[in-house]
DNA sequence: TCAATTAGTCAAAAAAACATGACCAGTCCA
DNA sequence: TGGACTGGTCATGTTTTTTTGACTAATTGA
């Protein structure tokens, strides 16, 4: 039985999907993450009208979805990197085909 | 000059793209009229937790960007339908593709 | 030892999104 | 003539998201 009545309320899948790459910073890290490591005060530097919290809530609720992962880097300037995770490279293919929209979208 | 407002980089293209479709109803408002024709009452009937005002602003706002179209139906009883607009139809693949990640997740 | 860089946390305020309930106007049918 | 259905709007309140600024704590270089 999928449903008693006939009122159809079935959830929408790629609505998690949405909602995770859903945020003011969100899009931005992840399209970056796709491009190599990340690291957090150069997004701070470089993410201009950013800041420290909106950023670290960000890269923390991407790791707990599963997209990025965090890396301690124990060399010269001990630092952090983020990078996309397999499930992160899952992503990839959508971002592309948003962006490939986007160029072909006139509006 | 490239652009003339320059507050922001513009990084991610996708970014306004995913805005489209970021919100509470907005995926399933999508993804149901995907199916067929939405009409605004059996919508507030059918999305249980819904309410007039957010599915009128949701609608409201998928029409301005251009996903959605409202059409008058002058006809027995004479209503109101959106259904998805030719650059609505250009995101169905992205849909498409976002569901079988859903289904191809473990997470 | 001092200052800068690393990557943050915390409390609070501001802004944006969402929900509630009252109301409205046209159509339709008896 | 009125009640129910259509598709909303409006004012208000609540909840969520985002920003601000102060603070922490370890590491590094001079």
């Amino acid at each position: 039985m999928t449903s008693p009545n006939e009122k159809e309320n079935k959830a929408c899948p790629a609505e998690s999907l949405l909602k995770m790459l859903s945020g003011k910073w969100k899009p931005q890290l992840f399209k970056l993450a796709m491009e190599g490591p990340l690291r957090f005060n150069s997004l701070l530097r470089s993410l201009e009208g950013s800041n420290k919290q909106s950023l670290a809530t960000a890269l923390k609720e991407l790791e707990s979805e599963g997209l990025l992962e965090r890396k301690i880097i124990r060399l010269k300037p001990l630092h952090v990197e983020y990078h996309l995770s397999a499930k992160g490279n899952l992503f990839i293919p959508v971002m592309q085909q948003l962006e490939q929209l986007s160029s072909s979208t006139p509006s």
